[in-house]
DNA sequence: CTTTTTACGTCAGCCATGTTGACATATTTT
DNA sequence: AAAATATGTCAACATGGCTGACGTAAAAAG
């Protein structure tokens, strides 16, 4: 039995503060994924080609080596996911005007239903989520979410750096041209 | 370039909402298991390992049961986890005293010891998130994470199904006990 | 006291997805 | 002409899910 000291020490509680988060990252995660995922395995489908359809479907025309500095994996294994869905028709490639080495990719009108029925049960969670919690909630959970990821990430997300407006702002100031097709606000 | 119209459209703001938050968890996390997945890999093991070291160090003298509805994996998939920790030291097993059939386990001092390396950089991302993003962005933060898992899983992280003190309330009413070794009030 | 259920454990094989390393080809840049 | 970039591809390996089939010990039910 931990004595009531200890529970009473501001760094026991912090600790057990700092668990709960990771714990409520690992179940929260666990079930987001896992209906995509159980979708995905009925057409011989994985995890990571839902990740490839929904990265070109968020940003129609990527290329290959924007979409290898999204998901942080080989081209290798992109490769294999990528081969698969151009094969099978939910992603199909041009190539660049502009340069030709570069393949653009976009999701067939095929991709882009897949790619809607795999995320319908996502949005539905994060809705019930955000009209549950509230909009203060919202913006609490999307601020440390940010503060969680490398902050190489939060680019793409709006301010960060300096004071940017939602504006225009796109590229990260070196880094690849990625997410977030739209930009202007009302 | 999308008319103006459709960027006005309430439906298309909540389901540029939606996806902001999709991918904020997928950065999130990626980023949130990348330092422990290297640390592991060094030594031979991998996030499975981890994730089974995080619940038995979180729950002492869990059953393989009980982790196993934490885990949502397959006692096989567990097994072979659980075997190489025990194997290499850094869980250990006792035999039950009630039910002799119970493999209670718990962390050796190794385990304990990993156990506190692998979640050191999680820890810090957390808590550098929490501070930078104030009190109140911490309730939202839980709030939602706790909307977006299942049902099922939300007993863990206090109350919910009705009016529940964080007291001495535990087990959920019908489900294993997991998850907060640690209970009492202030 | 037999039967059933529970809590393990284990072997074998399959699949998805990550990795490294080595090459090859086309195109653009220098 | 040479170097760098974008992409693709083959081969091999590791991790960590999965299913199916058994087997054993102990507890619970009849």
């Amino acid at each position: 039995m931990a004595d009531v000291k200890s529970m009473a020490d501001p760094q026991f509680l912090r600790e057990e503060e700092l668990r709960q988060a990771i714990e409520m990252l690992f179940f929260a995660y666990r079930d987001f994924t896992s209906e995509p995922d159980a979708m995905l395995s009925e057409i011989g489908l994985g995890r990571a080609h839902h990740r490839a359809i929904y990265f070109v479907g968020r940003n129609p025309d990527i290329t290959v080596t924007q979409l290898l500095g999204i998901l942080k994996i080989t081209k290798q294994s992109l490769s294999r996911v990528l081969s698969q869905l151009v094969r099978e028709r939910y992603i199909e490639q041009h190539t660049s005007d502009e340069d030709r080495r570069k393949r653009l990719m976009r999701l067939t009108e095929k991709g882009v239903e897949l790619e809607r029925a795999l995320t319908s049960n996502q949005r539905k969670r994060i809705a019930g989520a955000y009209e549950a919690a509230g909009a203060e909630a919202v913006q609490g959970f999307k601020d440390v979410l940010q503060g969680i990821m490398d902050s190489s990430d939060r680019w793409r997300f709006g301010l960060e750096p300096d004071g940017e407006g939602v504006a225009g702002a796109d590229q990260p100031p070196g880094e690849l041209a990625l997410t977030r097709s739209t930009g202007g606000g009302s």
